[in-house]
DNA sequence: GCAGGCGCCTACCAACCGGTAGATACGTGC
DNA sequence: GCACGTATCTACCGGTTGGTAGGCGCCTGC
């Protein structure tokens, strides 16, 4: 069929199937079925479903950290621009497909295995926004605050913007062209708000 | 066992359960051997699991707006300290129920039935808090925005950090009595700041 | 030209899922 | 005492789950 080999045609299917309806109620049949092989061939290259959910755990933080990090290098010294291109950087991805926030989202829910797994990969990320957020605070440039808690704050937000389509629909808001702009450029005038000094 | 009625530790432990795991992730069974009855007992009090989450999401859903009037009455006229006492409202029993905001995010990958049912629930709620924010916006009181999706946006924030315990874990947050207030102070000062005019 | 590995398959299995059928224990009114 | 409604139980059913065992075709190296 694709081009693409299976494994990774495996990895968007789950990917997608998994932050739309949740870890548990995805079968490995219903992958498989998407993909168009048999549940066996997913068991091929994965030894187990929790091997899977690990390997589309690791792809989505490290495509969503790719993102993040190529709008830091591109983006100026001000913090409040730097959080802005970030999220406007984030937002595009995530708009296109709602399922990879969604996901991660979904760590929570899963084996502490999973969890201490993806926090070991995200965890020098996270200490350095840390410490660049403290920094910032420190010289003026942010509001002051506990970093850890702003930066929590910050993710929830934006996750919670970017997976929620119900919460969207339920206060009028329409998935057009338009509506993204005007989604996007509320989002930044909320989090510049929220932050500066 | 317990003086509470059989019916009413079903939803107890069913909330919690479907909170912290998912609903496709709970089994009858799971929550049967929870409230120390067999499977069927429920099945005869909830006529199936789409009923049973039905009345989970009703009583959820039910108690959250309680308590957020509860606290729009016992607040002032000034939309930010409105917002703020609703904030630390709803602060307490998220906090102490972590499970009950997670079970209304987790809507979204329910059945369509179960979104309606919610939402026309919710509906009015929503159109009110979303006047209010107009009115207060064109007074001057709140910095000028699109008042549907600065809703969602406070929502989102509030909803993540309450829901979310892997994310404050990962950003060093310990959640002892001078956390949960550290906490709650910094949400109560980010929302003011990102919402001030 | 054939041995062997690779990718995927069919055919199963035990465990578990939501749900049905029917029996049992326990009041309560007549 | 006995019929009736309530609340719970045991026993079971069809379907689905994650996972195993083993075979089939195809390419490649020798």
């Amino acid at each position: 069929m694709g081009s693409t080999p299976t494994r990774e045609r495996i990895l968007d299917a789950a990917l997608d199937l998994f932050g739309a309806r949740g870890v548990d109620a995805v079968s490995l049949d219903d992958i498989a079925s998407v993909v168009g092989v048999r549940k066996q061939s997913l068991l091929y290259w994965f030894a187990s479903k929790a091997e899977l959910v690990n390997a589309v755990l690791d792809r989505a933080a490290f495509e969503l950290v790719a993102v993040m990090d190529a709008a830091i290098r591109a983006s100026g010294p001000d913090p409040l621009d730097r959080i802005d291109s970030i999220v406007c950087a984030v937002f595009r991805p995530v708009v296109r497909r709602p399922t990879l926030l969604g996901l991660i989202r979904e760590v929570g829910r899963l084996d502490p295995h999973h969890v201490r797994h993806l926090a070991e990969r995200l965890a020098p990320h996270i200490t350095d926004a840390r410490s660049y957020l403290e920094q910032q605070m420190a010289c003026g440039s942010l509001r002051m605050g506990d970093p850890g808690l702003i930066a929590a704050m910050v993710y929830a937000t934006v996750t919670g913007i970017g997976t929620d389509r119900q919460l969207l629909d339920t206060v009028g808001w329409v998935p057009d062209a338009a509506g993204l702009r005007q989604l996007r450029d509320q989002l930044r005038a909320f989090l510049r708000a929220a932050l500066a000094p």
